[in-house]
DNA sequence: TATGAATGAGAATTCATTCAT
DNA sequence: GATGAATGAATTCTCATTCAT
């Protein structure tokens, strides 16, 4: 693995963008470690020379993963308002995913793992990267602008559990309908907004 | 397959039992027909004797729970208020899931599976669950209670949406958890009618 | 196997024909009981009653061959010539061969077959129906009408050893094809026969 | 099949003479990669590395047997005379069987062969072998030679079916058989010879 | 470091044979 | 006698991992 580290930058990238892509398309279990190799070019001896096992390598990505998300999302300015964090933060993942298409790939074939071989490594930087995509607790300061007789924690579980819906509805699809369900998801999201916020003063 | 339609109920409950968990916890390819046989009690042969093939079981239990979620929904007596007959749905559904947990865990996996081998044959059982997952049409007279300028379609996302939500953090909760989870969902739906219905005449 | 002779005759051509058939189509190896138990129209447990094993049908087969072979053959009427007696015997195994085709189909892999589980009894069968095929053995009256110089065992050699060889072009030829070569091999004799007779006597 | 050439030349012969007898021994269906695996001393994975599947290793030794027989033959010096050829034509095929038992034994099998898997296979490489095993084309100075009234081509007929039949006969038979069957087979030839050839100016 | 040949455990599938009904 | 469900050994093929070069 520190060899690895030790590589330059670009042949790191294209190992794995190599690996992501044969992991993404084909989960855990049926990604084979001469695919990895044969894409990334280099030896399946140079893999297991980097990570050990298939699984170092695996969780590897999943780590970079994670790093990748919370640096981008770091991005996000802390947005005054909760609804224009939440929009932020969904703007700045679809970005990211769209530059990385092989780590969209990569996610979405982790979220759907099973294999008990990863599964507790995969549960746990699954936990790990929720609340970084998050970004969703709501402050005192937000709170005040609910109408009365809302409760915020529940309004919060609404967008939360749209979210993980709206998510996997978008995964496998094209690019086009993933495009119209985010604009699906914008609207859930001014819609709440509209009815729960205090009308007068925070739209 | 037709000898296996021609086995005691009980048997066959064994056997897809052993099946659906075997699938559920380690998805198309890693689960092994070795598996499902001992946890079912019956020899490898028997299990090519039924089904065939591998892809024949799994596909045979694709069905299976197509049309267990069917019957289960069918009962749903056509409740006449549109919210009415979403809560009555979900119940419903998670009912079914407690009793069967296997199934749940097979579904949720087979709507992560990513086998080219079964890909198209679990598109195709997807979109057949779908609407009887939902039975959530909005009909005419559902239409006119809604508040002017709210998009009933765009509810319904969000409720859909929503549901899918709450059934992943559902799954794997303990039964406590689930009820509790279930309260919260009642509560969404609750607050959702009450801000888009009309409300002197349908609340 | 006494239970499979008391069957009625009718019967028992038909789950004959149908194992030959199996046999000859695909070997000792690849046939199995199930094909030749659908195919005769009973269950492969009578198969099993009726020979013991596999290896039981395989030889019922072989030794009910042997037997057609030289019932068919012994209707060979003596003829006075070596010549007449080796044509007689070619048309009488051709003529044999046409009526039951299952039988041919089998004879022909029969001596293909070389699967050692098997491989000791087609040996012996082989050699037991080789005689049978040939009715060849130059008499003695036979050997005064050879010109002089010829040897006569030689000549046999020849004969048998082009039999061989013409049989095997046989195997597998169409029947338009197989006419053919019957006529060639026919030709072959008549050409043997008339070089190396005393010309003067015996043409 | 790049990486079983790279092989050192002695590797290749005991793997392919291992192949040859698994082959030639069992028939195509019933001989075990596992059993060819154990005889060449290499494990089974390498089998299917080198050859990647049963069915392409069976074709690639088909192939080599054509390579072999084609060489072997090819050093026939164009000798002037047709029974002269056919002498030496047979002389150089008992040379290298001989030589490589296991590829006679394996092209016995071959001929035989009926397994449908390599049944298309085998069928072209018979067809390749043939002419290469003959090399007995009768030209226009060979069919001045014979007698009147003689059919040149029915005469290479017989010889050919001759030489089949001869063969078959010596497969599997002691060395000492064999060079009494080959000295047999030469009388035969010269029999026909001294009958069919113009006495006074050929003999 | 880098390679890829080599290993061997494990997976799907087939099928002769047995045996309860 | 008859059936065909049940068994499990054997077979082909895959692939993570090791190691000599």
């Amino acid at each position: 693995m520190d060899s690895f580290i030790a590589l330059p930058e670009e042949k790191q990238e294209t190992v794995i963008g190599a690996a992501l892509a044969a992991f993404g398309r084909n989960g855990y279990k049926k990604a084979s470690t001469a695919d990895v190799a044969l894409a990334a070019g280099i030896s399946k001896g140079m893999v297991f020379h980097y990570f050990g096992t298939k699984k170092g390598l695996y969780i590897f990505l999943c780590e970079h993963c994670r790093k990748a998300m919370g640096e981008a999302l770091s991005l996000n300015g802390k947005e005054a308002d909760f609804f224009a964090r939440i929009r932020q933060s969904t703007a700045l993942k679809v970005e990211l995913l769209k530059k990385k298409p092989h780590m969209l790939e990569f996610l979405k074939s982790m979220y759907q793992e099973t294999d008990p071989e990863v599964a507790l490594e995969v549960e746990g930087f699954r936990e790990l990267i929720a609340p970084a995509q998050q970004a969703l607790l709501i402050e005192d300061e937000d709170r005040a602008k609910f109408k009365d007789g809302v409760d915020p924690e529940q309004v919060l579980k609404m967008l939360t559990w749209m979210g993980v819906g709206a998510s996997e509805e978008m995964s496998g699809a094209s690019d086009e309908k993933m495009n119209e369900l985010l604009a699906s998801f914008d609207k859930c999201i001014e819609i709440i907004k509209n009815n729960f916020y205090k009308k007068e003063e925070y739209l």
